[in-house]
DNA sequence: CACCTTCTCAAGCGGTTTCTTGAATATGAT
DNA sequence: ATCATATTCAAGAAACCGCTTGAGAAGGTG
């Protein structure tokens, strides 16, 4: 092998690596994936979710196909899609991570979508994990009911977030000092920071969980599926 | 904050996530990252590294110096650029390991860069300190010496791929019995490999250390700066 | 079979990225 | 000061990407 043809292999093998960084270097496909980490989806599903077209979301899930971060299943006339693997969730973290840790710019912007969060009691896996071994504590999911039945932390309520008139009932049975903890999609997601709130008009303080059920499960935490 | 404006941030926000992976999206800056994760280098040496241009270079650098995946210092006339953080080498090594796993296409790729490999003995981070801990071994460094400097394995020796003869001085004052084990940057670099043909050619035999240095780093492995 | 739903594809516009070339800038040495 | 070295910048050509529109394919239903 020539110089030349050795030159050659490398470009093409590391064009190769960063192709697989090319599908996660758009910002509707992060959504996707973001998404499709707490559960596989439709097409239509996923365009809902992200708020995109149907054609426009199928052209990136195509893109995310080709270079092999997502695989579909087909159930009639429905197609859906997932992570191809749990490799693709640790991967998709670590750029998240890095992306929070690295840019204020970031932050910023997380500011502007998430609103001010100063104001809500937070609590990590590992916090939550040495309370639960203490004591009970009310776990409630707040995300889409299909991504409850996908995956959930044992034990969790759902309550989906356009549903949130379910904690009236939930909290009117609960001692006074029962501690309840929400947690929804992941640090970037909002659906938890509504039910605290709502929790909060009712009088009741309420922790967020600062992970979701991907972070979860990849740290080796276990997870419910179904009902 | 409307339907529409919060779309609009939740968009920003993930445009940014996705500009750090479009960061890592072209092959020549994944190589500069795999360069860099050895240890920092001049804007002419990485060029060299990659075996592009100085100014184009120098283009992809800003790139992802712009993104915040590397940062610069300067000496003299020098540049030096440096990964930002572990961070960045972190994700770039999960991105890799994804895109390994999950495309056979990869492996067909870096078969073509590193030839047939399959003659080669290999030995992981794990067994290598299992067996670090039940006796001695010779660890030899195949990487520029520049390399070896900003850090190398405790106890390794450096042989600077382009040195090899510094094999036959090495070698004639060891046991038979003696195992030799060497690395180089990592799974996607040969200079370990052309090492180990090297010593099989004097009749000795020698085992390929998976990981290099920067896998090693991550793991928790101890490393030595300097000489 | 006709018809509906769900998804994919093709074409095309506008914008971005990559690489090259040649000039400009910044620092150090004489 | 003048020159050399190291790096960056600017401009332009070719290729690529993202989004839209409208048509097409694949599967299920009456």
């Amino acid at each position: 092998m020539t110089t030349r043809e050795k030159r050659a292999a490398k470009d093409a093998l590391f064009e190769g690596f960063a192709t697989i960084a090319a599908g996660l270097a758009s910002g509707r496909r992060a959504e996707i994936v973001e998404v499709l980490a707490q559960g596989e989806r439709t097409v239509e599903e996923t365009a809902e979710a992200i708020g995109q077209t149907l054609a426009n979301t199928s052209h990136h899930l195509r893109t995310l196909a080709r270079v092999g971060l997502v695989a579909t299943r087909r159930d009639g006339t429905h197609i859906y899609y997932r992570v191809a693997s749990e490799q693709v969730v640790e991967t998709w973290l670590a750029l998240r991570r890095l992306a929070a840790d690295q840019l204020d710019h970031i932050e910023d912007l997380a500011r502007a979508y998430l609103g001010d969060r100063d104001d809500l009691e937070v609590i990590s896996r590992h916090e939550l994990e040495t309370k639960l071994r203490e004591r009970d504590l009310v776990l409630i999911d707040v995300r889409p009911a299909a991504e409850y039945v996908s995956g959930h932390l044992p034990g969790a309520i759902s309550v989906p977030p356009d549903r949130l008139e379910l904690l009236d009932d939930l909290v009117s049975n609960l001692l006074p000092e029962d501690e309840i903890v929400a947690y929804c999609r992941g640090p970037y997601c909002v659906y938890a920071d509504d039910a605290i709130r709502y929790l909060a008009g009712m009088g009741r303080r309420a922790l967020r969980l600062v992970e979701g059920v991907p972070e979860w499960r990849l740290d080796g935490g276990p997870v419910e599926k179904g009902r």
